[in-house]
DNA sequence: AAAGACACCTGTCCGC
DNA sequence: TGCGGACAGGTGTCTT
């Protein structure tokens, strides 16, 4: 489910409720997500969560002493429940507050992962090798375009690879490359500077508009505190093969890229 | 070095 | 109603 404006919200819905919180006790119902919880993860508790940030798709709750990692992958969602409220059967970990409420991971697919480092996290191994943030300054044509140099991949996998930028999973991607009239389909080293101008801000822009939004819900993310997103009636071309462009009326294309879907409109995208 | 395929797992939907 | 297969928002790892 989860690509920046999901994780980025989430992280926004539930900094209310941890911020400057202690966590009182952490409970595995399921260790076996992407990778299974550490036991480490129990030196967090009795600590205080300083900050919720976020680098990528991940969820930073960071302490004194050292930081849980929490992944969404593709199913997952994080609400702020009672500590009472009876667990379902996809509510693999809760953290605990002294709040009386709990911090819940909801992911029936078990893509996402709940680690603690006590390293650096820019340093990180899942992190460190990361390209920058989309919506930072870093972000820029000059950036994009020295990236592109030497790289035959379709220029939709290329917006996708973290190594270049994170955060653009796959329904962003199709929706800034229509906004950018550029082909999915065209080579990464084959768009001009002036159009990866255009992309860069495309990418910003939607990725700003589907955080206003909440989010997209396509069928379980939901907000911290249990809404979903509402980008979905915004989207252009995700998920709508075969309906008419809303810009020329000609019908949206569905292929499949790097074994992902793509959505696009052959006659608005060049 | 880069590109492509595959793996992980569950739920849902569609056609027969 | 049941069954097989395709598909779904991610990404590390292995093979070409």
């Amino acid at each position: 489910m989860p690509e920046l404006p999901e994780v980025e919200t989430t992280c926004r819905g539930i900094a209310p409720h941890t911020e400057g919180k202690e966590v009182k006790a952490i409970v595995v119902r399921q260790p076996k997500l992407r990778w299974v919880v550490p036991n480490s993860i129990q030196e967090m508790v009795g600590q205080r969560i300083n900050k919720v940030a976020r680098r990528a798709k991940y969820v930073l709750l960071e302490t004194d002493i050292g930081t849980t990692m929490v992944h969404l992958g593709m199913s997952g969602s994080l609400r702020v429940v009672d500590d009472s409220l009876a667990p379902d059967k996809h509510d693999h970990v809760d953290i605990i507050l002294d709040t009386g409420k709990a911090l819940r991971l909801h992911d029936p697919r078990r893509f996402g992962a709940v680690l603690w480092t006590q390293e650096s996290i820019d340093t990180h191994k899942l992190i460190g090798h990361l390209g920058p943030e989309p919506l930072t300054d870093a972000f820029d044509v000059d950036y994009l375009v020295g990236c592109a140099a030497r790289r035959s991949v379709s220029v939709k996998q290329f917006i996708m690879d973290a190594q270049v930028v994170v955060g653009v999973g796959n329904i962003y991607a199709s929706e800034s490359l229509f906004m950018a009239g550029i082909s999915p389909k065209r080579a990464a080293n084959k768009v001009s500077k002036k159009r990866y101008a255009l992309l860069t801000q495309c990418i910003k822009q939607v990725l700003a508009r589907a955080i206003e939004q909440g989010g997209t819900t396509l069928r379980d993310f939901v907000q911290a505190e249990g809404k979903p997103g509402y980008f979905k009636q915004e989207l252009n071309v995700y998920g709508r093969a075969g309906e008419p462009c809303n810009t020329c009326g000609e019908l949206v294309v569905q292929l499949k890229q790097g074994q992902r879907s793509t959505f696009y409109c052959g006659s608005c995208q060049r």
